[in-house]
DNA sequence: CGTGTCGTGTTGCGGCTCACGGAGC
DNA sequence: CCGCAACACGACACG
């Protein structure tokens, strides 16, 4: 079976030639097309894209839309880069994730809409009838159910589909896993299964200076893995070595970069001056520390060549898809809730998947490096071990309490027995025992807490359809109203919506207790536990940010990275904007402030600058400039021109024009809306 | 002789990846 | 457990 078999003639111009299909591709193909549920667990870079392909146009045939579920933003950007490619068979294609807005009709005028599990979820409970629009889900990296926090997100939206519409066609495209029949058996799907790979793949382990793979042993000559890279790297190669905390990845980068001369003369203001250096040999770094757009940079640069080896934590694993010629694992555990603990041998796979270049290379190398006796044997037994199995992880009564709430906000349940029905569609329901009591404590809690009324028949109250429509956590919900009850105050403001479940806080050393009660104290809480620290640590990196504090200063002074400050300031956007609407419900007088505070959260600034921070194109830094320069609000930039604008360091002549220009529209929409 | 800076060695304690979300009067 | 940060102490330069 070929490309042209299945797919129409313009198809080909997408993936290049007519090439024969894999057998595991064929396969999946034609459950598909009988109508059949699918499971696909086969490694990464093995042609799983092309069956996603299928679903999709089978979907279109029929009239019917296809929605792509992926875990992570980034993921969903390149995967909705990549089906772009379908508009030329007609197909209209959009992407709807957090930080991306979109108007609420988008979906009706598309045929393929992009999404995190969360989107999904969310859409799901604003309007459960959208599901029917839909002939297809293809639901990538379906292991993801495991995940502790957001597992159940994907479970849920996969189960309201199969309680709402069975008939949409299901794809589940996942790594390797033991328990797939589960997953197939919950889904109601056949399954695929496969080992094969596009590039193949030679494991190995790096030891006392050898290589040992299962078909020979080698002597490196050279201290551990670093006449591999080196041969790598004269070999026009690359290497990605994943290390299990930023300090080493860090510190291994520092390494190589003595041993490997300098390829290039590259420069960057924005960057860490250790990471510009590191490149200018052709080495980088990679960890969540690190700015959004330095990681993309680097991504980039990895992609065109012109970064030969990447040492990175976790985070490149799971993100977009950078292949390199040779991986190599350095360590084989990672320090979790107080213990050194193992590495799941699914994230073992999924590292050693970045191994070979489809098209490129002829060979992949994926090998553990291991330093004792004892990690030699467990490297052995991470090489040729079972992946482990997927488990549901519903039965938390956080996210019940969640997910009921949402059920019954959004309509889809209103009686226990509706509940009942519900959760017995989950994969929970087939690996656990769900006691109903676990459904009635969650009832039980947010009928106490105003979430819900009625006896025998739920509704959401309006608390309860504003904290389901917000997608906060009703806990995170409760905090925030108790914050409502103390007067303003930016410091215990951003203290209560750092308590919230909802962020994810930046842990505190025990050398930073002092400075960190002297805040509590200061905002007259008492409470000294680890997670109030925490949460006050947070709040403090928060109020720098607010207070316009130099990045620079706010990295230094706190120990952590401008990836940090960027994640942590988002996820308090979020969480400020939830506050802010709930004080209208509840505290109407200070919806004011609290709407300037979400404002100052999202951009960094001080209060003086919330106006200018209207007009595009206009940041922090800029908009600084501009109230320093005596441009103080939208109508001083509009009433003056761009020659004025010009004249601020920093400011070109056509940026200063596009600048005017947006504050003359913005301006004059504020007259005629008086 | 006092002060300040740099360098070395020892001790004691803390160590830790990633990441989604907001749609009305 | 291991590695890092903090600290103590000494050498040295300089006024």
């Amino acid at each position: 079976m070929k490309v042209s078999d299945v797919f129409p003639d313009e198809f080909l111009n997408i993936t290049g030639s007519d090439f024969e299909l894999y057998k595991h591709q064929i396969d999946a193909i034609e459950r598909l097309k009988n109508n059949e549920n699918v499971i696909v667990s086969v490694p990464t870079a093995s042609g799983k894209s092309l069956i996603g392909y299928y679903a999709i146009y089978k979907a279109f045939l029929a009239g019917k839309k296809s929605m792509y579920i992926v875990p992570l933003r980034s993921l969903a950007m390149e995967k909705y880069e990549e089906l772009l490619n379908l508009r030329s068979l007609n197909m209209r294609i959009t992407i709807s994730i957090g930080d991306y807005d979109s108007p609420p009709s988008f979906i009706k005028n598309n045929d393929v809409i992009v999404v995190t599990s969360e989107r999904a979820d969310s859409m799901i409970h604003h309007d459960p009838d959208i599901i029917n629009d839909f002939g297809a889900i293809i639901a990538d990296e379906i292991h993801i159910i495991n995940d502790e926090d957001r597992g159940p997100r994907l479970e849920t939206v996969l189960s309201s589909i199969r309680v709402i519409n069975p008939d949409a066609l299901i794809l589940g495209l996942s790594a390797t896993i033991s328990n797939v029949n589960e997953l197939a058996q919950w889904l109601n799907a056949s399954t695929v299964v496969s080992n094969f790979r596009a590039v193949p793949l030679e494991l190995g382990i790096i030891y006392k200076k050898r290589l040992i793979t299962d078909s020979y042993e080698r002597y490196l000559g050279q201290p551990d893995e670093l006449s591999l890279i080196k041969d790598i790297i004269n070999d026009g190669g690359q290497a990605l070595v994943f290390r299990n905390s930023r300090k080493n990845a860090e510190k291994y980068a520092e390494m190589l970069i003595q041993h490997l001369p300098e390829f290039n003369d590259f420069n960057n203001d924005g960057m860490p001056e250790s990471l510009v250096k590191m490149i200018r040999h052709g080495i980088a770094y990679h960890h969540a520390g690190l700015s959004n757009e330095d990681r993309r940079n680097i991504e980039e640069m990895f992609k065109n060549g012109y970064i030969k080896v990447i040492s990175a934590t976790p985070t490149l694993a799971a993100g977009v898809n950078l292949p390199a010629r040779l991986v190599i694992i350095r360590d084989i555990t990672r320090y979790s809730n107080g213990y050194s603990r193992p590495i799941s041998n699914i994230e073992i796979q999924q590292m050693l998947g970045r191994a070979g270049r489809p098209k490129y290379d002829k060979m992949g190398y994926g090998y553990i490096y291991a330093a004792s006796p004892a990690s030699y044997d467990a490297a052995k037994k991470a090489l040729s071990g079972e992946p482990e199995p997927v488990i549901s992880k519903m039965d938390s009564q956080r996210l019940m309490r969640f997910n009921i709430l949402a059920l019954i906000s959004s309509g889809m349940a209103s009686r226990m027995e509706d509940l009942i029905l519900f959760y017995n569609e989950t994969l929970m329901a087939i690996q656990k025992d769900v006691d109903d009591y676990y459904i009635e404590s969650a009832l039980y809690f947010l009928k106490e807490n105003g979430f819900i009324d009625g006896d025998v028949t739920y509704n959401a109250t309006r608390l309860g359809r504003l904290t389901s429509d917000l997608y906060i956590d009703p806990e995170t919900a409760l905090i925030l109203k108790s914050a409502l009850d103390h007067d303003y105050d930016e410091k215990l403001y951003l203290y209560y919506i750092c308590r919230t479940p909802d962020m994810i806080n930046i842990p505190a050393g025990t050398r930073e207790y002092e400075y960190i009660e002297d805040f509590l104290e200061d905002i007259n809480v008492f409470d000294f536990s680890e997670e109030s620290l925490s949460a006050a640590k947070t709040a403090m990196v928060l109020l720098g940010w607010i207070n316009e504090m130099p990045m620079q200063k706010i990295t230094d002074t706190y120990n952590i990275g401008p990836g940090d400050v960027q994640q942590k300031a988002s996820s308090a956007d979020w969480i400020s904007y939830s506050l802010y609407r709930l004080s209208s419900v509840y505290k109407k007088e200070m919806e004011s402030k609290l709407f300037h505070l979400n404002i100052r959260i999202k951009e960094g600034i001080k209060p003086d600058l919330i106006d200018l921070i209207k007009i595009p194109k206009v940041g922090r830094v800029r908009a600084r400039r501009l109230y320093d320069n005596g441009f103080k609000t939208v109508d001083d930039i509009a009433r003056s021109s761009p020659e004025n604008i010009e004249k601020i360091f920093g400011f070109s002549k056509n940026l200063a024009a596009e600048i005017v220009n947006s504050a003359m529209k913005i301006s004059s929409m504020y007259y005629r809306s008086q």
